[in-house]
DNA sequence: AAGTGGTCTAGACCACTCC
DNA sequence: GAGTGGTCTAGACCACTTG
């Protein structure tokens, strides 16, 4: 059992997938377990892992289907609108939360204000094509940005706001990428199944001046979603 | 049941591992199930989620342990060891494979040569403080570097034999950052559980003048490495 | 109402580590 | 041999979508 049997049927069942078309439905988990011969546990462990390499999408109460190929999203500072537009695709917005909150330690640090002064959270659930593929959370502190919450609209471009109407000139940034399970929270704005692997990025945004602008806090789905860097040497 | 309660019970954990240092171990997992209230199969699903982001670690006939916090490695063109080094962690390779093949459609398109022209095949583990942390398999085309084979030191920097040795100046290179699912082969190499997240990251470097240096396939361990990039405008 | 995926249980056996 | 995590089974019920 040095390789166990989930990945065995895994590794069938991605034949199986590769002789369909994308958007094709598999048969139930029930179903196939039986003529994989194996427990629907088994069944299920092999498809949530093809589910986490983007290969399978799951709907509950409709079925299992082929998935779509995954989405390449730029690691820079570039408007999501723009980025997604120029890869053909088509980017929407919704609000999820647009209110101030008292800065906590490490959020003061990042954004180089004392701790407990106010920032702007606006969080938002990013889509192309119509389907929801990250949650961003963005802060920016209202000393800096008194006028935010009156100028921007929030299911607009907030980096084209910021660089058009508030004179913001964005200088180098930072970003960190990881992966984490997502929260039931998350999962359930995501519209994504449950403990699936997302990709977290951190990213702190300077002007020209180096002084700090934004703190993003973005989650993405790692079954539907990639980054491409520039490296320089 | 909104909640499932896999992740009530690990919010009720990770108040437990909080508690507890580094390194230090947690009850076995039936003691946890039975003192939780809940089945093995739900607090294993708890604890795969915590291991999963890092929190905590398992050892097969040992036990689970409170991790250490994840490294970060920058995600620039620069030397594997020496970036370990400037973070005061002791790095190591271990050489799985090095060996020449022929390029696949795909290979020879990123290396700029035909289609079953040679290539080496550098594969090796990277270590950080003893622990594997990534898998690194690096192609490069026989006929740019036809002395590789004699002159690279296989357990050493190759950036540093292609800079030094070979003559080679680094120009851009492009990253792709994605999660999959380990293989049952590439978790035992990385002595990683099976079905752990991981980050890939497929580069190609080039040179000065654009012609492409190489291409590398680095499949991290998603539980133990993050990323740092630095963004332009 | 029927059928789908999602969660959970109880129990079994395997593989590995340490004594 | 004892104790640990890893895999797998059979079966149950829940939550959601569609007819």
């Amino acid at each position: 059992m040095s390789v166990p049997l989930h990945y065995v049927v895994k590794t069938r069942l991605v034949e199986v997938v590769e002789g369909l078309g994308e958007g094709a439905a598999l048969p139930p988990e029930r179903v196939l377990a039986k003529e994989f011969g194996v427990s629907r546990w088994t069944m299920r462990q092999a498809i949530r892992e093809l589910i986490a390499d983007g290969r399978l999408r799951a709907r509950q109460g409709q079925g299992t289907f082929v998935a779509t190929p995954k989405l390449v999203q730029p690691l820079a500072l570039v408007s999501y609108t723009e980025a997604l537009r120029a890869q053909g695709h088509t980017p929407a917005r919704e609000v999820v939360e647009f209110d101030e909150l008292p800065a906590d330690a490490v959020l003061a640090d990042r954004l180089g204000i004392a701790e407990g002064e106010p920032v702007h959270r606006l969080e938002r659930v990013l889509f192309a094509d119509g389907q929801p593929i990250g949650l961003e959370t963005t802060y920016l502190a209202v000393e800096r940005f008194p006028t935010l919450k009156a100028v921007l609209d929030p299911t607009g471009s907030l980096y084209r706001c910021l660089t058009d109407q508030l004179g913001v000139r964005f200088g180098e940034g930072e970003e960190l990428v990881e992966t984490v399970i997502a929260t039931p929270r998350e999962a359930e704005l995501l519209k994504a199944t449950q403990s699936l692997p997302m990709l977290l990025l951190h990213r702190t945004s300077r002007d020209t001046a180096g002084r700090p602008i934004e703190a993003v806090r973005s989650l993405y789905r790692g079954d539907r979603v990639g980054f491409r860097a520039t490296l320089r040497p």
